[in-house]
DNA sequence: AAATCCACTTGCCATAAGACAAGAAACTAC
DNA sequence: GTAGTTTCTTGTCTTATGGCAAGTGGATTT
């Protein structure tokens, strides 16, 4: 199934509409290093990812640039709360690896999400599914250790290894890449 | 105004709506130390605070309980996604002062969140506030310091720091109470 | 009033984590 | 090929942070 059919899956979006809402996409490539979205920018359109790694990031209050966090194959690069509340982005999203994504032309969108109900729903639908992440992701900084985000980083999200330099994985993980680099030594040695 | 006047105000809900709403409403009390939620429950209710203070809380991978959040006077305690999605809680709320809160009981809630169409728009907005706010937080944590977060509290919820021991204003802000402590000293000798 | 309990501060010490730098290995470019 | 990047590892050293414990001051109880 194709990357658009697989995330335009709601219940409310018939077969027509979801023909409708795709057929709006146009393929864009971003080359390794290309800005999808600013800071300070109100984010017009959103990516569906079919090939690549892309990155969101802030910078911390020592100038250190923090991974917030990836966005692989098969899902989307979006900034829920800057596109749906209209307000300027936080982070910055970054091309990691040279990129193939779809997206609707910013004018097609807003008709579209007016004009299809469904397509609505499934923005709200995006952005509950985001605070459910955004808090699991909050909760696993707590309750788990560094050494522990990293083995479940690694079995849920193996391509993220690969394809990511380690320093980007290891501000992620909220630790610095000496430290990442230590917690793969143990690691190996523990097996 | 009324807390709950000032809870339902929503473009979609029409003052009749409002009172339909408050008048389901009955009071509660909790005794300092009493829980709101637990974590593996399911959140049936919220509660609106009247009069005192409840926090949230988690414990981390060495057992210590950590912060997530307060909940003030003339604001909702409640679990978001344990209440809108029907999963089970992953932090604790509990009452660190004597409490006034309003709360709809259960089999009320649902009969009004699904007739009155505005209420259900009400639960959406919501969730979206929660998402913003959550985004806020994360987003604080990685670029400001303990002290500005600190300070950030302290001009904008004065009231916590009122009515808060140290120890959960610590564990909020990411540090120890010992750390926290010393910035205070800190900001004293810099004015 | 004495005895407890908490909240908070502060000093001392230990340690985990980061800064820094050197070097190996892989990759790119010319 | 050689030179230049970038990534990752690893050693040494430093430092911020936390753990622990003592001590003060308030509040509460008996």
């Amino acid at each position: 199934m194709s990357v658009l059919k697989r995330i335009y899956q709601h219940p409310l979006l018939s077969p027509e509409d979801v023909n409708t809402i795709i057929n709006a996409h146009e393929k864009v490539h971003f080359k390794k290093g290309d800005y999808l979205l600013k800071k300070d920018q109100i984010a017009k359109k959103y990516f569906c990812v079919e090939k690549g790694l892309i990155r969101s990031y802030v910078y911390d209050y020592e100038g250190n640039d923090i991974t917030t966090g990836f966005v692989g194959e098969n899902e989307l690069a979006i900034d829920v709360i800057s596109l749906f509340h209209e307000i300027p982005a936080v982070e910055y999203f970054q091309a990691l690896t040279d990129c193939e994504c779809y997206s609707i032309p910013l004018n097609d969108f807003q008709i579209l999400y007016h004009s299809i109900k469904g397509f609505n729903e499934w923005g709200r639908a995006w952005m509950s599914g985001s605070l459910f992440e955004l808090k699991q992701r909050t909760i696993s900084m707590i309750t788990e250790s560094a050494s522990e985000r990293y083995k479940t980083l690694r079995s849920k999200h193996p391509q993220i290894l690969q394809q990511s330099p380690l320093k980007y994985i290891a501000s992620y993980l909220g630790i610095t890449d000496t430290s990442l680099s230590r917690i793969r030594k143990e690691l190996v040695r523990e097996s």
